[in-house]
DNA sequence: GTTAAATAGTTAGCATGCTACATTGTATCA
DNA sequence: TGATACAATGTAGCATGCTAACTATTTAAC
């Protein structure tokens, strides 16, 4: 008999987010990047330059978090800052040719522990089960009390 | 058009978990109870009094993580460390009656969020969801649990 | 035109996960 | 019995999430 903290889905959810982490810290170990540094790579490579107010509503992480992953990477030649033409604010965030070239690699581990996370899904389950965990957090982050 | 790292599994799954957890930390702060000092004391009723080895297993987080959060439920009064009677190396963990006071509180609380996550799902639906999951964890961890 | 509110970036510090290692106690084996 | 391996607890330090608060700039209000 299970017990209740082991069925309950917010603790799935911190597990396998974990799993997910370690698998991708394992892989990108060797480039030396770390797991949300490669999150950063992958969101600049399909959406372009983007200031960091952007990035952290669209990757729906908090501006510090995202920064120092920029701060990073930048240190790294990864990534670097240009100035906004019209809005003295803004920094431009955008990758470098050295970052470019390393694009490709993460996009490919990336998909091959997605690859391997949902092995015996067919793609119609996994579809479904993306749309449920979407749902768990519409209805966590409404204001109801 | 939704880009990859929107959909990832990991990164809906991360989110999830960061939304159970803000709400769980809202809810217990009167308390003055974190979130998983929370994880702890619903742990320890259920499964009564158990050994930090024991726990760390059980829970599946690393003995330094589960540690932290017994040394701060020790010093607010809510559990205490007893010696095993047969092995020296071991203390055992239990809920104070201080401890046993707040568990029902605790536990109502969770039955409330994982209420308000699953709403709109059928008992069969979340139950099919929590498998998934756990399937994805086997998945990546690359043994059976 | 001057002032107040909002927005962008940043810094500081906390919570929680981890691994690596030290310390102590127990068990095993030659 | 004495050496060695294993196990339990605890310490140190890193990675990554967060919120709060600061500065600079832009926008809105008066």
């Amino acid at each position: 008999m299970k017990t209740a903290h082991e069925k309950n889905l917010g603790h799935l959810c911190s597990r396998v987010a974990q799993a997910f982490r370690a698998e991708m810290e394992k892989r990108t170990q060797e480039m030396g990047l770390h797991f949300a540094e490669a999150l950063v790579f992958l969101y600049l490579n399909s959406r372009g330059p983007s200031s960091l107010a952007e990035m952290s509503r669209e990757m729906r992480f908090a501006h510090p978090s995202v920064l120092r992953h920029i701060d990073r990477l930048e240190k790294a030649g990864y990534v670097s800052r240009k100035p906004h033409p019209k809005d003295r604010r803004v920094k431009v965030i955008h990758l470098t040719e050295k970052g470019k070239g390393q694009v490709k690699t993460v996009m490919e581990i990336a998909k091959s522990i997605h690859k391997k996370a949902t092995t015996g899904f067919s793609p119609k389950k996994t579809e479904q089960l993306g749309a449920d965990l979407m749902q768990l957090i519409r209805n966590l982050d409404g204001k109801q009390e």
